[in-house]
DNA sequence: CTGGTAACTTACTCTCGGGTCACTTAACCG
DNA sequence: CGGTTAAGTGACCCGAGAGTAAGTTACCAG
């Protein structure tokens, strides 16, 4: 029988609860932002209390670190290891959709995290949000620039611009993402490729 | 001399201090969210204090509304006028982004209240949001399906989300205009132009 | 079976921000 | 002028959520 007990220890290792909690962090921060996330219900959604977590992370700002920098290495990871294998510009924005959507298929609002504007303006977040989003500005950056100039574009600015556009189209599918739980990695690839392929004929 | 009292009237017209109230509101909102932004902060950016803020519009809820109203009104009316006119369906992005641009351009953070997700899940800030939400992705419906169907994509489920992807892409175009002061609304649809047709070829 | 430690909780404190009360000053009208 | 009203404030209340102190239970080594 395991009845769960209201006090004492339930054997759950700490390094297997703590992976609940950062999962669990990463869906109230993803959802609601840093400001609009409340501690006690992270600990509630993993069936625990808020001592623990603070135990285990310290404060607000060490868990949201802690999901931070998990979405935000295993992001920039991806990314560099898509675009570090090269190919025809115009294939490279589906390839990286492609590796994004795989690495964070059963985590998809671990994206978020890396663009929450609810962060406060100074500290050690926003100093590790700002250079995970530097990092993912630069492959943007360099694609942007690959794509433009093959199409004779090459004011610097445009390429600014459509550098951030394509981090702003990638969280709208994930967004979208989102709210549509039987979409699986591959299905949301087909039809990324499908509706670039008929769209702009890349 | 028209050294600043601390108290008494400063001779300043309800409607006037309403109109400076919620403009501050708009940035604040925009810039930190529904649950980000502090009361104090915008009453003090105006220069006055939360007392009057609160009698002039009652609660949190209710000078976010007013915000909210103010820019969804201009933005649905906007491109409620655009989209009549008709036209080409590729030709269609452009008019609705230049409607935008023209009539959000000293008011930029205003889009953003339409898309906040920290605002609170239930209530009357959710419901005018969703409503204003829900008639942009009416329109949004409306010329992803005219631009797919005239390119022989014709799943109801891709138009969805291209439809998204759109309200993404308008998102982030204003977010990277709001750090760039200095480009206006005509330098901004020119920009748009120039990408779009090197790009896709519209 | 016993002592130590890791996994937990109950029951607090404290700060910040939404919201309010009672009051003060200026403008306007007769 | 004097009285009314609109514009405005300082000082407070209170609830929610971050963070903590001290205790409770279970497991394990000897």
């Amino acid at each position: 029988m395991t009845e769960s007990r209201a006090v004492g220890t339930k054997g759950m290792p700490r390094e297997e609860r703590e992976a609940q909690l950062v999962v669990a962090g990463t869906e109230e921060f993803g959802r609601a932002g840093y400001s609009g996330a409340s501690m006690a219900e992270i600990a509630r959604r993993v069936g625990v209390t808020k001592p623990l977590l603070y135990q285990y992370f310290g404060s607000k700002d060490g868990l949201y670190l802690a999901c931070l920098h998990r979405a935000g290495d295993r992001l920039t990871e991806g990314v560099a290891t898509t675009m570090a294998a090269g190919g025809e510009p115009d294939q490279m924005p589906l390839k990286v959709l492609a590796a994004i959507f795989t690495t964070f298929d059963h985590d998809r609002y671990a994206w978020r995290l890396l663009r929450d504007t609810t962060v406060p303006a100074r500290g050690d977040i926003a100093a590790a949000a700002a250079d995970y989003r530097r990092r993912l500005d630069t492959f943007a950056l360099l694609g942007a620039t690959q794509l433009l100039t093959s199409r004779g574009l090459a004011d610097p600015v445009d390429i600014e611009a459509v550098a951030q556009v394509w981090t702003g189209v990638v969280d709208s599918l994930i967004s979208w993402w989102i709210d549509r739980p039987d979409e699986d990695a591959a299905a949301m690839t087909a039809r990324c490729a499908r509706i670039m392929g008929g769209l702009f004929g890349w």
